[in-house]
DNA sequence: GTCTATATTAAGATAGAC
DNA sequence: GTCTATCTTAATATAGAC
């Protein structure tokens, strides 16, 4: 039997939502509890404040994507050489996977990251990093098998160009899509972002 | 003789350096006029409202980069061949140039413009885009001609994610240059920024 | 043009009854 | 756990004297 969807789990569901469309400054608790139909004292009263609401909304799927990114690598790791292209792919399934935590859990998830690090929330940073700092210290040591020619200044600045490559491509997704969508009919989903940005990326990583 | 700096150009110039620091959206009026050593109610009188104070900060760059670019851009287009890293060499020199603008300004403007997008700043966007169309054309143009290989919907994805990579590092530049700094001792200026940047969009552009 | 004082709006958070 | 009512804070913007 599906029980009804506990207050806290709507409050949960409503603000996904509208995190993921208006961004963490732009949405206020009032029109979540509004939408959501609860009182607006329960978010206080459930969550605490709303930066403790805008990492449980993160939670749900940080809890998925990082232990299955830290499997994947591990796997691609088992070989004594890897590629760069391999690297990113390595980070397809985790994050496909996250539509079975959610409906539409991945466009969601990337969505969600984007915002945290464009919308001023350096807590979202802080609690990210340093909480899942193993996952992504993997993840650099990875780049840096794949490529062992790759200075630490390089390696420095092209990790870092390519979160902004993810954080902007996430952050405005919806908008880029809909741009797609009217300029050349082509409906754009998660996957296809995905097929085009991992090129993108494996080469400027690994340029020259 | 140096005329006493009237309070709308004190405005300008402690907006332009709180902007860089903290964004548009955290700094607020009332910062920058204390700071200035104005009164509060000068930036209405003198700008209207807040919107078209954050516009007029970005003008002064905007008028002294686009046509540059646009110079540049032409200049490099009398070949009949050229590559991706020329056409993104040739953004170089404007933007450079902008350190004549104002002290610092290379670092000042690329700040701001990554401030413009990750805030929210929807005016600004439509505002540079709708301004200077001209220019942003002219420079598709060039990455096709230096790659005509690439399909319309490559092209597309490709430049979306080089605008996010430089609108990422250009607002976080000022914390990447810091952690540069702590980690291997490596001051970090505009120029050696660019020397990263320049390499990794042309090969991301031009990938497989 | 500049000032003080105030209007207006909107948000996060909480107290205390039920 | 949930509700109403309210507190507190901080921002943009404006009215009107000087």
């Amino acid at each position: 039997m599906t029980a009804k969807l506990k207050t806290k789990d709507k409050i949960l569901d409503v603000a996904e939502a509208l995190f993921a469309e208006h961004g963490f400054n732009d949405t206020s608790l009032r029109t979540i509890t509004s939408k959501a139909g609860v009182n607006l004292a329960s978010v206080n009263y459930h969550f605490g404040d709303k930066k403790t609401l805008v990492r449980a909304v993160l939670d749900r799927y940080l809890e998925a994507f990082m232990p299955a990114v830290s499997d994947a690598l591990i796997t691609l790791n088992l070989n004594s050489n890897i590629s760069m292209n391999q690297v990113f792919e390595a980070l397809r399934a985790p994050l496909m996977s996250l539509n079975h935590v959610r409906p539409n859990g991945t466009s969601r998830f990337m969505l969600l990251i984007g915002r945290g690090y464009t919308d001023v929330q350096g807590h979202l940073r802080w609690f990210i990093t340093t909480r899942y700092q193993g996952t992504l210290a993997l993840f650099v040591e990875s780049v840096l098998k794949a490529n062992p020619a790759l200075s630490r200044e390089e390696l420095f600045w092209r990790l870092h160009f390519t979160l902004g490559t993810c954080v902007f491509t996430m952050a405005s997704s919806q908008a880029l899509a809909e741009i797609a969508r009217n300029d050349y009919g082509q409906t754009v989903d998660a996957q296809s972002v995905l097929d085009q940005l991992i090129p993108y990326l494996a080469a400027g990583v690994s340029a020259e």
